[in-house]
DNA sequence: CCGAGATAAATGCATTTGCATGTTATGCAA
DNA sequence: TTGCATAACATGCAAATGCATTTATCTCGG
């Protein structure tokens, strides 16, 4: 701040980044730059309880999608968990390993694999909701119950918006 | 749905998990979840151009914080990009090789690395940054600048909130 | 019924990631 | 100044990841 301008005149649009034709940037605006670091943060605070379980959030992912939705089939878990249906592949084997889930095959499609908690899979799931909900609320501190509903329905508004401009 | 409790009287809390003493589990208000896919979502849309052009998401974070923040020590972007320590400075380096970005030791402080962006790392910057600002302006369709500006301030309230609870 | 095309998973393989640790440089107290 | 705790990066190594491809199955027109 030199002095000048300060009485609110009109500024340059791209004065800030000082590079030829190229609009601002201005990340504190930039929804994909706030959206990765919440989520990053939450993951970072969940990520202790799960290193305690010798859990990672991938297998959380599918854990509480597997709760919350019930049996699925691998390439359903790909689209809630947005992980890669490979990665998904190995991941499940080896949660198979631990007795975290079951694999079979679906009995009316070969192709698909039908997933699911196994009990001991559910029981961990069940530890784990509390903490992650407990998290959620400290998370949310400060925010009114209306403000929580209305940004759950603005995260799904943009994601069913970004739905249309995938292919 | 049975036939029964149609009339809107009281269910039990957690009758949809139906697991001992879990509180109710719902995707769909979550959080994280929320986050985690809307952010995925734009992640999946963009990629394709940085597909395009050799690159990676960990590195467009890394040029858009470059660019918007100037000159930054490695430390400091691990905190903006989140992205973990060792895995930036690899990519710092093949950054470095590919001509993206320039490293030198801090003259005042011979730990730290600053990082800055090259002619050729800006061209390519500015290049990407309307196609980012458009993308963020389709994924938000339907949304008021008001309501925008709303969600900005609850994702940095979040995060901010999520600082508190991190070590 | 057959065969081409599509779908769901699994796998090969190179790259990336993250934890633990190593290396060098600072800061600060004694 | 020396010595020690700390900070900033780099690196070793095992594991996770993603792309491309393969394998098995299903669909459906002919």
């Amino acid at each position: 701040m030199d002095g000048l301008n300060e009485g609110g005149g009109p500024l340059r649009a791209d004065e800030t980044a000082g590079e030829e034709t190229c609009p601002p940037f201005d990340l504190n605006r930039f929804l994909p730059y706030l959206l990765n670091r919440a989520g990053s943060r939450l993951v970072e605070i969940f990520s202790e309880e799960l290193r305690r379980r010798n859990l990672t959030l991938p297998m959380w992912r599918v854990m509480a999608v597997l709760w919350h939705k019930g049996e699925q089939r691998i390439i359903d878990l790909t689209g809630e968990t947005s992980i890669e249906q490979s990665t998904l592949s190995r991941l499940l084997a080896t949660m198979d390993g631990r007795g975290l889930v079951s694999r079979n095959r679906n009995r009316s499609d070969g192709r698909a694999v039908l997933v699911t908690l196994t009990t001991g899979g559910k029981e961990l799931t069940a530890q784990l909701i509390p903490i992650a909900l407990r998290n959620e609320r400290a998370v949310q501190n400060g925010l009114t119950a209306e403000e929580i509903r209305f940004l759950h329905s603005m995260l799904r508004r943009i994601f069913d918006n970004s739905a249309d401009l995938k292919p």
